[in-house]
DNA sequence: GACATTATTCGCTATATGGCGAACAGTGCC
DNA sequence: GGCACTGTTCGCCATATAGCGAATAATGTC
């Protein structure tokens, strides 16, 4: 029950729903994700944390970086379905569609050049 | 969006899951839910009005009784999903379990008889 | 080692949420 | 109509949560 709880508690914010929908066939950095959503890093930190408790995303190390992903098959089965399940639901949604579309542009810019704009603000 | 992340809100509460999970199979009424989880009708109530807006229930008024119910086919389809992912997910659940024990036995009792029980606190 | 870079943790504030009791509303019975 | 019964709405309080900036941690570069 607690874990169940976790992943319904973790996909109850709407960012955290649009992280794990941006997530699908990528991993991604944490300062991608950051500049993707317009949030603070820390903001950022905290979500990611949440997904990540929940099983709802993976995370790997690299140097500086941490990329984000989703966690695939080696998920639990009530996760994966719960992954299955947001990503059917909002597949036509128009604003996940433009956080695709965003996303697009971002990753054709180095993520370096990212993390000096985030600092110019 | 909205829609979708009312149903995950709506999920995002123990008690309520409990109540979806008491609601497979069969209907009850409000004194019925009340009298299972041992909270107060207002309580209660509130709960049963966001799984409602979320469209996870339905409810039926006949005389002084409102009977709540899963919706079945008539549900959107990421609904439908959303009841089937948290029935199968915790179908094996202690708690859950144990709900379901205890509303066997309620089943037994009149519901005029279980709300006499709670006038009586 | 000193410094820049990337990400997380901590401390705080504003808002949202779950809980209750009291008041209200709708229904049926006398 | 008056009253009992069943549920809901309202007003309140305590706690949880999302957000930020500052401080800290971890890594790479000079």
């Amino acid at each position: 029950m607690r874990e169940f709880m976790n992943v319904t508690k973790a996909l109850a914010d709407a960012n955290r729903v649009r992280m794990v929908l941006a997530l699908r066939g990528r991993e991604l950095c944490a300062c991608q994700i950051t500049e993707l959503f317009e949030l603070a890093p820390s903001t950022m930190s905290k979500h990611l944390s949440i997904l990540y408790q929940a099983g709802l995303v993976d995370s790997r190390k690299n140097g500086r970086w941490v990329y984000y992903s989703l966690p695939g098959r080696k998920a639990a089965v009530p996760v994966r379905h719960a992954l299955e399940w947001v990503c059917d639901s909002l597949a036509e949604n128009e604003r996940i569609a433009d956080d695709a579309k965003r996303l697009k542009q971002l990753l054709k810019l180095d993520p370096s050049e990212i993390c000096r704009r985030q600092c110019q603000r």
